[in-house]
DNA sequence: TAGGCATACATTGTATACGATTTAAAACTT
DNA sequence: AAGTTTTAAATCGTATACAATGTATGCCTA
């Protein structure tokens, strides 16, 4: 039996989540352009391809297309920004409730060690893998919690507050919120549910 | 001046919006396969824009695309219609209580007739329209409590419950919340956010 | 020189063509 | 006749080609 290498050709997927992480990392600003044939010579496929992951990313709040102009990293106004921030203020305390009654003994431990990662990567300067982890924080108190969809939800939720954060928040301070997250995973590992919440 | 005329051909989301009623209406039903081909010919464009408007319906969870296999009107498990429903019950109450805080005279007469159109449905037997409307009750409770955000969100939540009622209610009384939309457009009008909630 | 028009270029939108995979049917074997 | 392999049809996935739209440049006019 021959061994099927792995396609060379990039995925639409694989182009979607490569541009989230350089939307992420702000080496996509928002309001950037995103030319088709531009990322068909980066990715090398056909604009078919190039077409689906940045029709993927509009739908998920990441890009904006406009008929005729083109693709355009998200730009979100204010008023968006406060959305998004009070949905995930709605979502997240549910979630870590219902997470505290079913986290386990690994739970917990997975979610210490993805603190000490997000702490680790702040000592060593590196502020975007410290956001991307201080978020991705809450997605996986919607895993724990067993709620796919929430924690589907929660993760565009995510993205979006990265963007939001490149575009209104100028200053450093934005991961002060690690000791809620200490507070969480003790309330998680004493099952309670109040607490958590 | 001459007048332009709309375009012959539908739009990716025209089509999207014809299969999304069709899957209201029960005439396409859960595990349906939606064939690209046959769309094509019904509303005459290529498979470039049928495509467009299943992919769209895939993000929004009303289809369900297999590589190779086809897309498909999607059949949640029953774990994931619980999602959808818990998703809901945490959303909608918070949504009442700001729709309380911000409802107009003009908001609460529509509401009002909006309950009106739901029961004069209901009345005829029109189930299919009655649902819709009751769904589409609380996408407008957000729409009222100006969260464009949830809103675009409980308009997804609405479509997938239609799919569920169609998977797993077989019986009628699934408009038996009328009551409850009734209190809740009286504690709109009174400004009554905890009566709402 | 500023403004407006016309032309040429760049980019996106849609349709078609080709290749890959799956599904159904037919022929073969035991 | 049941099961298995072979062959053909149907269907989907991707690339390419063409059409429509938007953008920029240069020219003309006032």
């Amino acid at each position: 039996m021959t061994i099927k290498l792995k396609s060379k050709t990039a995925t639409a997927d694989e182009i979607a989540l490569q541009l989230t992480e350089a939307i992420h990392t702000h080496r996509l600003n928002p309001g950037a352009k995103l030319r088709e044939d531009e990322i068909c010579d980066i990715f090398q496929v056909s604009r078919t391809i190039v077409r689906q992951s940045l029709h993927s990313l509009q739908h998920k709040g990441l890009v904006t297309i406009l008929r005729n102009k083109g693709a355009f990293v998200a730009k979100p106004t204010l008023k968006e920004a406060r959305e998004v921030f009070e949905a995930r203020s709605l979502i997240e305390p549910a979630m870590a409730r219902a997470a505290a009654l079913r986290a386990t003994p690994e739970d917990v431990a997975f979610l210490e060690d993805h603190m000490k990662a997000e702490k680790d990567a702040l000592d060593r300067e590196e502020v975007g893998e410290a956001l991307r982890l201080s978020g991705d924080f809450h997605v996986q108190i919607a895993r724990i919690a067993d709620h796919n969809l929430i924690e589907a939800l929660l993760a565009q939720l995510v993205a979006r507050s990265a963007l939001i954060i490149a575009l209104y928040w100028r200053r450093r301070n934005a991961l002060s919120d690690s000791s809620s997250h200490l507070g969480l995973v003790n309330a998680l590992r004493d099952r309670d549910a109040d607490g958590a919440e």
